[in-house]
DNA sequence: TTCGTTGCAAAGGATTTGCAGCGTA
DNA sequence: TACGCTGCAAATCCTTTGCAACGAA
């Protein structure tokens, strides 16, 4: 999946398509984990010198909105974003250091078992935490 | 198990008991649930009218590094705490209303299958969130 | 008495918002 | 032109920290 795809989308739903949305978009698409603002703002000032730290909340804002980006947060409190999974529903390693995701194929809910009376489920997190090869301490 | 002995345990480890510390305990201790800064000092105020938001952040802090409290974000950006679960390892159906938690006693990481190469795994989390019956909309 | 605890004031970090000017369509 | 987007300044929310007074052991 392509950056113009998700961009006409947008423009189909009424946003403008300006270079940094575009950019901030295209970023994500090719780096396949979980991005904070500082990351993305300290690449993205690389081409635009003026752009904002707000600039780039709203923007994390919109595609989340939009469905085309998920947030999580893991051991700090900066809010972490990854362009939306396409594939069938799995879950994720994910490295605590550099953000970058391995999927899991198997998902605990098929083997759930019940659920607690008057219970509705609304979503489930299952994420296997932990350091890539990259990252691991030696 | 009971406050007094969360209390003699950090006595034993060199911390003061105060009222404070001992009635945030007593709190977390008799509410099996997800619970969080604001909810505790509204509640430990009819009790210490001068009580600072500081004091409870501090004393969830300790009761954290200790290990009797566990930490954990959902919805909102204010992180929850419950009493560390005694019990043999298991996952949570939380209440993403009243933050009460129901035991799932499956866990899926004895079937996760192959981890990525070299990657190190220092934790996971599976949590089903929801509505309880209380809590779901009508 | 000693040293951990607390309230107050202030600082911090992440994120949001008002507003006026700018840029896309 | 119209209205969404952006930067700037400022505000919010949650949490942490410095400091001097207080209190448990």
């Amino acid at each position: 999946m392509h950056t113009e795809v998700y961009v006409s989308e947008l423009k189909d739903r009424g946003y403008r398509v300006t270079g940094k949305r575009r950019d901030i978009l295209d970023y994500m698409l090719s780096h396949d984990r979980y991005i904070g603002a500082r990351e993305l703002i300290d690449y993205l000032r690389q081409k635009y010198a003026t752009l904002s730290l707000e600039t780039v909340y709203r923007n994390l804002k919109t595609l989340r909105d939009e469905g085309m980006i998920e947030e999580s947060r893991f051991e700090d409190h900066e809010a972490k974003y990854r362009i939306s999974c396409q594939s069938s529903h799995h879950h994720h390693f994910v490295c605590l250091g550099c953000g970058c995701t391995t999927v899991i194929d198997t998902c605990p809910m098929p083997d759930l078992g019940m659920v607690p009376n008057g219970f509705t489920v609304v979503q489930h997190r299952f994420d296997v935490l932990g350091y890539c090869a990259k990252c691991s301490p030696k």
